[in-house]
DNA sequence: GCCGTTTTCGGCCCGACTGTTTTCAGTCG
């Protein structure tokens, strides 16, 4: 649309609506639902388009663009330094429709004498090629927060700075990041950039300016560091933790009121007073807002809902008081049950569930327990007693066959006090197949968590989407048989998916927040399960493990009781 | 193309940085 000239305002809500729906449960259910305009930002043309993407793929007003223009010549767009009007400047003047086409041009010295492009700006080109090739990818913020920890903690060893924070999106807690942006405030700024130059992990630097630096890891993960005043804080970390939705929703907002926000502090037009803040609450507070967690910070609906008083009250790590989710040697964890235990007493809990794999197939043979190895771990489990000052329930991650039956019998089932249900299998089953299979586990009296629902992987190669099924239908399912649907915090899960997660509560679901932790560190990937919970705008009493043993036993049997019952009785 | 606690028409976030065009356009986050 920017190469064919398009009206600025046009594209970029096209570009908005492209945000909305990155950020959105998946397409076909709300176009299903007819609650495509729902979304903020797309209005009745868009929902139009999608709605024919959806049914043929494509939509009449991208195969115009498409056929007016080569396909490659978006190739051009990413290299840094190029933006629309120099990549339309270089298609329209020297036929250049594709990143190969540009490269030859560079070298054969085509490009002199091009407007606007000087020596400098021919060579910034060369290397933003070069430096292009390795930067598409994104990070899983299971890598890039050990990373930004290190730093961070590296830093408050050797330099006088305070408030050092990582900002952006992994302050968001997105699944992936494309950078990772660290803010702190020091009286000695020139100090701490050159500190962060030195970071021993830095195997490039890319500036090293008096209050801003950027680095690359030998990974090509790129790091900026800013230092600011103090007395600018609050500002500065709101800006720079973004989202750019949210905070073009909150601009807009503010501009209504004749107030211009920035990095800078927020400036009254009338007055021409400028306020700062030291800290994020002053800033939405002088806007007439409560304070909105980061994690919420998306553009879809959390400006209103702090301007209604009808945010939620965001869960935090410290309301769990025990998890369901974690595997020991009895299965394919790395430690022993003992060890296990332990460690979770050692987090404090005051419960927690042993749930090793029950027997299933794998390429690479059978892995998990038996019928009679299950209660052997049992007797173990029975025999620790309170020996580590916690309760462990006897637990079991029960893979789901294709049916939609357990690999477990009822007798069996019924001798854990909690079953996990989870699908590793015949994955590859048709929407229709899969959703039946969801919602018979749910329909088992003697499930109480259906584990990772959705099957995704979150990694820099793989882009599995998960399998698919009736979201809806399995959500439905859920709360009618008070099944809790987990929020695996396994980095490379992150399942169910923050947007799921806050449509199934629509549907009045419970949910989990576990660790799936296959070692004892792994026991601290809960913390990412909650950051997708906060994403999912999920409050304590959404979620089964911020609850006492008591009721969480009570979940568990009030469903078993069902059992007993005749069907359609409920 | 979207949107509205003044508005269904007439607006649309904000600033830093860079290179080059001696006053600013283009890019980026």
């Amino acid at each position: 649309m920017e190469f064919a000239g398009e009206d600025y305002f046009r594209f970029m809500a096209y570009e908005r609506a492209a945000d909305a729906v990155h950020n959105a449960p998946p397409l076909a259910d709300l176009a299903l639902a007819g609650e495509l305009t729902s979304l903020p930002g797309i209005g009745k043309s868009i929902a139009e388009k999608i709605q024919s993407i959806l049914e043929t793929g494509t939509c009449g007003y991208l195969e115009e663009l498409r056929a007016q223009y080569p396909p490659r010549l978006m190739e051009v767009l990413t290299v840094p330094g190029i933006g629309i009007k120099t990549a339309r400047m270089l298609f329209e003047q020297f036929e250049i429709g594709s990143l190969a086409d540009l490269e030859a041009a560079l070298e054969d010295g085509t490009l002199a004498g091009a407007p606007r492009l000087g020596k400098k700006s021919i060579e910034n080109l060369r290397r933003g090629i070069l430096a292009s090739k390795g930067r598409s990818r994104r990070w899983p913020l299971g890598v890039a927060r050990p990373i930004a920890e290190a730093l961070i903690e590296y830093l408050r060893a050797n330099v006088r700075a305070d408030n050092l924070i990582a900002a952006g999106s992994l302050r968001r807690a997105e699944p992936t990041v494309g950078d990772i942006d660290v803010i702190c405030t020091s009286g000695e700024p020139d100090a701490v950039i050159k500190a962060f130059a030195s970071f021993s992990r830095a195997q490039a630097v890319l500036a090293e300016g008096s209050t801003k630096g950027s680095i690359w890891l030998e990974t090509g993960l790129q790091i900026d560091l800013r230092v600011l005043p103090a007395h600018l804080f609050g500002n500065l970390l709101q800006h720079f933790t973004g989202s750019r939705e949210h905070n073009i929703q909150l601009r807009e907002m503010a501009v209504r009121k004749n107030l211009r926000v920035s990095e800078n502090g927020i400036l009254n037009l009338e007055t021409g007073d400028n306020i700062t803040c030291t800290t994020e609450e002053e800033v939405y507070s002088a806007l007439g807002l409560a304070f909105i967690p980061p994690e919420l910070r998306l553009g879809l609906g959390e400006i209103d809902a702090a301007r209604n008083g009808t945010l939620p009250r965001s869960i935090e790590l410290a309301d769990l008081r025990g998890e369901f989710h974690m595997h020991s040697r009895y299965s394919d964890g790395a430690n022993t049950l003992e060890e296990m235990v332990e460690a979770c007493a050692v987090r404090g809990y005051a419960y927690h569930a042993i749930s090793d794999h029950s027997q299933y197939p794998t390429r690479g043979g059978d892995v998990g327990l038996t019928p009679e190895a299950a209660r052997r771990q049992r007797d173990h489990v029975r025999g620790l007693g309170n020996r580590f000052g916690i309760r462990t329930l006897c637990a079991s991650e029960v893979d789901v066959r294709p049916d939609g039956s357990l690999v477990f019998d009822e007798r069996t089932l019924a001798e854990f006090d909690l079953v996990i249900a989870s699908v590793h299998t015949g994955t590859n089953a048709s929407r229709d197949e899969m959703t039946r299979r969801m919602i018979a586990a749910c329909e088992n009296p003697y499930v109480s968590i259906i584990g990772h629902p959705t099957g995704r992987y979150v990694d820099e190669t793989s882009d599995f989407a998960g399998y698919e099924f009736d979201y809806d239908a399995v959500f439905a399912a859920a709360a009618r048989t008070g099944t809790a649907l987990e929020i695996d915090g396994h980095p490379a899960r992150l399942d169910l998916p923050s947007a799921l997660a806050r449509r199934a509560k629509g549907f009045g679901v419970t949910f989990t927040c576990d660790s799936d932790a296959h070692s004892i560190p792994a026991l601290g990937n809960v913390s990412y399960a909650v950051g997708q919970a906060r994403r999912a705008w999920l409050e304590p009493a959404d979620v089964l493990n911020t609850r006492s043993l008591e009721a969480v036993l009570a979940f568990v049997a009030q469903k078993r009781a069902s059992a007993a019952l005749p069907a359609n009785k409920h």
